[in-house]
DNA sequence: TATTGACCTTACAATGATTGGAACCTCTAT
DNA sequence: ATAGAGGTTCCAATCATTGTAAGGTCAATA
């Protein structure tokens, strides 16, 4: 299989599945004679494991965690579950954060008249800092959810 | 009032100042003789602006758009106030991927026993896809709500 | 057989917001 | 005079992903 099969099969973009070999997360694929990259059934199911985990939000860093977990068939579902609860707690903290903000917003919003006057209480509460110091970590990307 | 006093007086550090400086987001600072950049309680006002517009997580894009408005004192408060809707259906819109992530995976946390035996339904689900297709954005970055 | 089009290869750039560092200049106080 | 704090520019890294450019390969068709 070449890695465009691959990538319908597993629903990793051929372009990501490069990248994840170039990183380390999965192993380099076999080649064909003229350099083709060749993919087996397993290669299939690893990437799709690797897609999962990346649906629940997981970093490349813990995938390649979980992924060792995986392969270790003498792996205690301790860890396993630590690191899920570990990850819910991430997901947890940043849904709060971006509830704050919305409810924020949502508030000034419904104390906007939304008509053809200037007069507007979201400029003038950004402008002003009316509300809360909303201590956001004012960076979305990441979960930061790093290894240690 | 140099860099480093405003930086503190707005919340928004020396580097990022900078930075919205040479993308355009704001205009470009006075300068000393000696090539330091000046500031004004006006200037750090605006930074102000931007760091809570920032901390209610607009784009830089968007607060370049708020700056406008808020700028322009003939402004329609409608047009504010669509951006704020707009951006609070952003944010409830990226809670809900987030809130799914999240609940899948306590709910495998809870089906795991998490003890020293291999056994982890948390990973057989990820191998093999049990849960719905989860159609997350799988990117974390940036709220997509780009200009169009 | 020659050509076309789809697919593969590598390598590099851009995204978005932010941080870090290096190399160098300026100010202030001792 | 010198040290230290803080300013300047420029370049690199982060994280996951996409885009592009230049070139090689494969299958089928004219």
């Amino acid at each position: 299989m070449n890695i465009g099969q691959a990538a319908k099969a597993s629903g990793v973009s051929a372009k990501m599945i490069r990248y994840y070999e170039e990183t380390g997360l999965v192993m380099p694929a076999q080649r064909s004679e003229k350099g083709y990259r060749v993919y087996s059934e397993k290669d299939v199911h690893t990437l799709r494991f690797v897609r999962r985990a990346r649906d629940l939000g997981f970093t490349v860093d813990r995938i390649a965690d979980l992924l060792a977990l995986w392969r270790d068939t003498g792996r205690q579902s301790a860890e396993v579950k630590q690191m899920a609860i570990g990850h819910v707690a991430a997901l947890r903290k940043k849904i709060t954060d971006l509830e704050e903000m919305a409810a924020t917003l949502e508030h000034l919003a419904d104390c906007c008249a939304g008509d053809h006057r200037p007069d507007c209480p979201i400029l003038s509460d950004i402008a002003t800092g009316a509300h809360g110091p909303a201590k956001s970590a004012h960076r979305f990307g990441a979960l930061s959810d790093k290894k240690s």
